[in-house]
DNA sequence: TCTCTAATTGATACTAAGTATCAATTAGAG
DNA sequence: CTCTAATTGATACTTAGTATCAATTAGAGA
């Protein structure tokens, strides 16, 4: 989807929570939408610094906890580094082949769930040794109390 | 499955890669397998130095390190807190129901991906908004380079 | 069973990711 | 334009995780 697209859902969103749209916010926005590697925080932290000197680290790091509640971006974890972060498309989904030996993250557009674990593997020539499926919503409890 | 089987079946994975089963190891292991919640790192930490005091913090990390590696655990990483980590069934299965308001994470058995995305949201009341699903296994270079 | 050594350990000091605090600034409602 | 609650940047701090290194040990081989 359209990295713009993206950005404008995001500060929709942004809004329809109340959340005002400020600089430091913007600006955290659009490194994640234009970067499509999965970025981990100090990466964000530098270019926004880099690309505005003023914005200061807990704005940033704030900024991508807000973001993650709000379900725009998700922390993952590979290996003992620090979290990525990936950015959700505006249907929810996101779908990763992890290798194993190398770290190597292949991201598969358009997942449907039933083909997924032997056509995506055998079209990226993985071998598959197991998945981690996670799925987000809201559940019983929360739906009632509120 | 049974947590003797999977701490057996850790224990053998090591072997077949020529770690030792130091005592070290083992009493990570074991306290990893016999909780079914998801430990953090300073969950599994704190239990461990309790269960034997001359276990070093360095050893647990290496430890963790180490299963993570091996495929036999897996850090996940919900809200802003430490990741929290997962044991595989030995058919490396592992699919959560997360809340976006709550955090709560309800494990799912058994998960037939083709009709995960109805089935077990219907049965679990939960309101789907999107999801993660991670394949592990191993690309095609490494397969070749070695 | 004993020997030998590479693997691993625990203790310790260190690094750096992320957080708490607070006075100063600002988005945006009215 | 005014006003104020939300947010900010700077800074100090906490703490998860790591690097180092001498001491210990698992377990292969004799
Ligand atoms: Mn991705
Ligand atoms: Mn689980
Ligand atoms: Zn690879
Ligand atoms: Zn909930």
């Amino acid at each position: 989807m359209n990295e713009q697209v993206l950005y404008q859902q995001a500060l929709q969103i942004l809004r329809d929570h109340g959340y005002k749209l400020t600089e430091a916010r913007k600006q955290v926005l659009d490194i994640l939408m234009s970067h499509a590697e999965h970025l981990t925080s100090s990466d964000i932290l530098a270019l926004t610094v880099k690309s505005d000197a003023n914005i200061g680290r807990a704005s940033v790091f704030r900024a991508l906890d807000l973001f993650t509640d709000l379900g725009i971006i998700r922390p993952i974890y590979h290996e003992s580094q620090s979290p990525h972060y990936v950015v959700f498309e505006s249907n929810g989904h996101h779908a990763h082949l992890v290798c194993r030996e190398c770290d190597k993250v292949v991201d598969l557009d358009e997942c449907h769930l039933g083909e997924l674990l032997d056509g995506f593997a055998a079209e990226h020539k993985f071998s598959l040794s197991g998945h981690l499926l996670e799925l987000f919503g809201v559940c019983e409890d929360c739906s009632l109390h509120k």
